[in-house]
DNA sequence: GTGGTCTAGACCACG
DNA sequence: GTGGTCTAGACCACC
């Protein structure tokens, strides 16, 4: 069984799928740093995906720092250094306003968005059943 | 000159920029309800790129139902009928989710979020110089 | 003919190749920006390797924002954004180390070091033959 | 304790640290001619890594007359032979190339990368505290 | 036409 | 055993 939970859907690219469930799983603390990463080959079994898919996954998250690639041995989970205040509100920035954006487009009054976004961030830390 | 401001970046696709701007137009009021909106070749040569491109766009602005095309007299900006509450989280939620994790991912701590949130909100109303 | 030269050498992996190749040419002025990168298929084809391999040197090279991918229609060299002194400085510092340690177990004197330092900047503004 | 530093990074081979951190203690003259380089066994131990690891760095090492093996005896550092000036000058070449390229894509200006350089060298010397 | 994704399967470097 | 590279060839999105 994968450390981290995905569906794979039709539509957009599967490696981005794969980032995207790995990141929310480091995001929710379903995987802490330090933990093993399954291998390219195990993931790929078990998504009955190319190997070669999930390496691209496995390459992108690693540039992203979330990953650590140990040669010869398997990942892990990487160990976050802590970054400047400006740098994390200019990688949020973007999805803030797409947000924001969408909400108003979509009739919403702020209060109404704010609200979700709480309703979210605890559903985030809830356990899974 | 165009009704919605448009910086054609490179990277994503132009048609999904487009679509993206007319959107931010809508939210910020720039553009409202009955507002004639452009041909599909003022557009193209506006911005220099393919008229199919623009099409691309219109089509999927229609889609959303941002806009209504009337067939022989041109395009307007479309009256949103109201939805149900639910709808429309359920339109947003996703991109509130990503925020989250994203956030999270870059070690932000949920009040700094949440100020961002508030101060990119304000920021939207401000009127352009 | 491609705007950067390149012999392929076996040892290191040939996407690699090609990006260090870009990268000077860039740097020596051959290609500056603005100006039309080749297909990833016209390359494969000029250097007898595989489009997929090319696709991975092309895929680093914007990600280091040496080149901008515009979708459908190529790709192009970019401009390049300032960056700050210590930025700079950073990304040349383990050069700059791994340099100064080589030539000193080459018995080098610094003396000669600077003056072959010196030597090929100057060689790397001659014109071609 | 092991007479040169090392702290073991994850993304690159482990004996290519291994042989880089050698590299740079004799460079240093933290280890000289006739020094005693120690076993194997001691190595691996110390860094927590299999002894096959290291003893492929050691083989790099002898093959590149860094370290001479004694069978029975041990290891020791070399006594390096004089060699020619141009064979020094072409050891280090390649490495003053791509620092030159790399620091004009940075768009680091000569005298900085020269100061850079200047820095770097004094602080190799520096005694360690 | 362009670049981007995915699959299949081979081979190598690392530990 | 691990991950990384390369090839071959198919299909799709974009313009």
């Amino acid at each position: 069984m994968l450390p981290f939970p995905l569906k794979l859907q039709p539509g957009d690219p599967i490696y981005l799928q794969i980032v995207q469930a790995v990141k929310s799983a480091v995001a929710t603390g379903l995987m802490g740093p330090g933990d093993r990463f399954p291998a390219v080959r195990t993931i790929a079994q078990e998504l009955g995906v190319n190997p070669n898919t999930v390496q691209k996954a496995v390459t992108e998250l690693t540039a992203l720092g979330l990953i650590e690639v140990h040669p010869g041995q398997g990942c892990y989970v990487a160990v976050r250094v802590p970054v400047r205040r400006e740098a994390k509100a200019a990688a949020v920035r973007p999805l803030v306003r797409r947000l924001l954006i969408e909400s108003r487009n979509q009739g919403m009054a702020h209060e109404d968005l704010l609200d979700l976004l709480q309703r979210e961030h605890t559903k985030l830390d809830e356990p899974r059943h």
